[in-house]
DNA sequence: CAAGCGTGGGG
DNA sequence: TCCCCAAGCTT
């Protein structure tokens, strides 16, 4: 009690800054050899009262479900967050219910699709993964880790991912989530990338035999609900006892981070060509930005506004003089919007003369689902 | 191996 | 508003 009060008493900012200054006498010491062996059993004994209910996931405990679906969700779920992922999630299970239909799948189907999910390197790779499973492996997921990681779209994560998760194996399953609680656990200074390293080897070191796929579920769930990015719910955390980052009062400040470049900002002109009631479409390069799909001609992507270059034919184009601003990973875009009316006797260089009414079928990535539906607007 | 690759939600 | 970040993979 004495103790306790003596606590509060004590300016809130001087308290954390001993905290912190014990952290800091932590940074010369060694990484950690193993993290307490009560992790795992709280862990489990956590999820089995509060695991998320989702659509490819079994219950704590259950068998697994079908690895079609944990392989579909797994490549869904890249850099992506779940509620994102369950409608797109629905739609092709719905479409594509095995490896059999997606092999036999038309690529441009799928990649509409996927439209505004992003990355979508990740929808070609997944066609050819199904072709693979599919040529090479009689239509069934192989079920070791090393076999899956050969596949198209499978790393590191998604290989141990599913080899825990639809094949019960004893794997070590390292994404986002699982640095973060395991950096916080072992209140880790050393910063990502370089400390990927050590945070295998002690997330290994706390992986258990026995229930590895509830496990690693286990793990995101708790890094994706209590121990987030920014305020972490501590008070909920079934690990708390065992949390060397929450004894320096400062959990926030896992996993420590090299500082990141300033994203450029980028300058492109889009192309609205009207010709009757339908839209110029074209198919971007397989290469390179929203790669393989539909999308509006666009000129280049540069530090300079381009104007009207390479616009896609010679036509009486008009600024609309509004713009549209999109941000991608690693720069952001502002394109200027040109529009034309055209007649029906303009040929492209290439392209296709899209219905306008049927403009939500074309699969836009969300850049050009802005810029049309403005364009739409300045058309009235 | 560092850089390229989307998007939407939350602080 | 702006910045950070998320069930990473490929080259």
């Amino acid at each position: 009690m004495a103790v306790a009060f003596r606590l509060f008493a004590l300016p809130v900012s001087r308290f954390y800054r001993g905290l912190r200054h014990r952290a800091q006498s932590c940074h010369r010491r060694a990484v950690p050899a193993k993290l307490p062996s009560t992790i795992a059993p709280h862990l489990l004994a956590w999820y089995d009262a509060n695991a998320r209910d989702l659509p490819w996931r079994a219950p704590p405990g259950a068998p697994p479900t079908d690895p079609y679906r944990v392989w579909l969700s797994e490549i869904m779920l890249q850099q992506t967050q779940v509620a994102t992922v369950k409608p797109y999630f629905a739609k092709f299970t719905a479409r594509w219910p095995d490896f059999a239909s997606l092999a036999a799948a038309d690529e441009g189907e799928l990649m509409a699709a996927w439209a505004g999910l992003g990355y979508y390197a990740r929808a070609r790779n997944m066609i050819a993964c199904a072709r693979q499973v599919s040529a090479e492996h009689d239509g069934a997921l192989p079920a070791t880790e090393a076999e899956l990681r050969k596949l198209s779209g499978i790393g590191d994560y998604t290989a141990a991912a599913i080899a825990a998760i639809a094949f019960g194996e004893r794997a070590v399953v390292v994404d986002a989530n699982v640095e973060r609680v395991v950096t916080r656990l072992a209140a880790l200074e050393k910063p990502l990338p370089s400390a990927k390293p050590d945070i295998r080897a002690l997330a290994d070191t706390i992986t258990p035999d026995a229930r590895a796929g509830d496990f690693a579920q286990a793990m995101m769930d708790l890094g994706a609900t209590i121990c987030t990015a920014g305020a972490p719910k501590c008070l909920l955390c079934p690990l708390r006892a065992d949390c060397a980052g929450h004894a320096t009062g400062d959990p926030e400040r896992y996993p420590r981070k090299q500082p990141k470049r300033a994203r450029p900002h980028r300058h492109g002109t889009i192309f609205w060509a009207v010709n009757g009631d339908h839209v110029l479409l074209v198919r971007r390069p397989d290469k390179g930005m929203l790669g393989g799909m539909r999308a509006l001609p666009t000129g280049p992507w540069q530090d300079e506004k381009p104007g009207l270059a390479e616009a896609p034919f010679d036509a009486e184009w008009r600024m609309s003089g509004d713009s549209v601003q999109h941000g991608f990973t690693h720069f952001t875009l502002e394109c200027a919007l040109a529009g034309a009316r055209i007649d029906g006797h303009t040929n492209p260089r290439s392209g296709e003369w899209w219905p306008l009414a049927d403009l939500d079928s074309a699969g836009l990535p969300t850049l050009f689902a802005k810029a049309a539906k403005r364009m739409r607007e300045w058309e009235c």
